[in-house]
DNA sequence: TTGATCAGTGAGCAA
DNA sequence: TTGCTCACTGATCAA
């Protein structure tokens, strides 16, 4: 083969820009292991990686002009190879993303399931409330309503009495719509 | 290498046993292309990779009596490298049952967002209604209540009429409990 | 030593 | 031809 031994970098690093430019949060260790195949040049015109796997086939082909046919093979093999590892590596990338999307997903699920149970519980309450001061004022139209009217056996105090002892809320006054 | 050129089988099935044994759902394509690296035997006993890979370090020592220094080195290499491969197996199963353990999450959050909904709409509904009946009766109430008493003007029946039109449930009598 | 995971590799499918 | 994904490999880290 015939690498320039131009850059030594992370070789996933050079396959980023193609690979995956939204918000990548995945960070990779760069600092470790990325030990990669270089090989001596063997008998090719100095041509990276790089130019290589980004050159389109018109470009590509023209570059092949006067070499063996062994050699058209190799260059042809390493640009598949190179391209191979970008496949590869955009591969990784976009489980990873998958799963961080899922995850996501997860967690933003949970809360709606939090606040719509904080609602239910708190509705539940409300309706309690209401069923019971509605139960006391029902008692109450009954009672006036019902016997013979006696206008001195109940009296507006005593019906405020009623409704506030059935209404736990003691901050309000009884005939008010309920909050 | 020194593969006794055995069995043929799916490689990742001789992994099952030993990688992950509580119910696997996920299927894998074993019709498809699982085609293996099968050198040609070299110089070796007959010794399948099975053996090899499952045999104790006790045992592999006792095989190795009597092999040559660089065979002693190249038989540990193969079983590291199958063990690797079943290493590798697992690792790609775990992954696959993790994601699958994610979504089977996320459905269920969302099973439970749509019943909540549920619950929290119709619990509104029920709200909304008693408040209606409430406010109704509480009209009445206070007509009763307050006004000099004249049971002739607001009889039992005109009560039922007002309750009815506030509350729009129409299968319901006037003054019972809320359901 | 063992197990797990990473990046790289070729096989092979699909567009 | 291109892109993707699979199983496999060696390197490397952790227990």
């Amino acid at each position: 083969m015939l690498p320039p031994a131009g850059e030594s970098g992370c070789l996933l690093r050079r396959f980023w820009p193609f690979v995956c430019m939204q918000g990548m949060t995945t960070h990779f260790k760069t600092s470790k292991a990325l030990k990669v195949k270089r090989e001596a040049g063997e008998n090719a015109p100095a041509l990276s990686d790089d130019e290589l796997v980004a050159m389109s086939v018109r470009e590509l082909n023209q570059h092949l002009r006067g070499l063996t046919k062994e050699d058209v093979v190799r260059l042809k093999q390493r640009r598949r190879t190179l391209k191979n590892r970008g496949y590869a590596a955009s591969c990784r990338i976009k489980r990873v993303t998958q799963k961080e999307e899922l995850e996501r997903q997860k967690t933003e699920l949970q809360r709606e399931v939090d606040k719509l149970a904080r609602e239910n519980a708190s509705m539940r309450l409300e309706l309690d409330a209401l069923r019971a001061k509605y139960e006391a004022l029902q008692c109450f139209a009954r009672t006036v309503a019902r016997g013979p009217c006696s206008p001195g056996k109940v009296a507006a105090t005593s019906v405020i009495t009623i409704v506030k002892s059935a209404n736990h809320n003691s901050s309000q006054t009884p005939f008010s719509a309920p909050s």
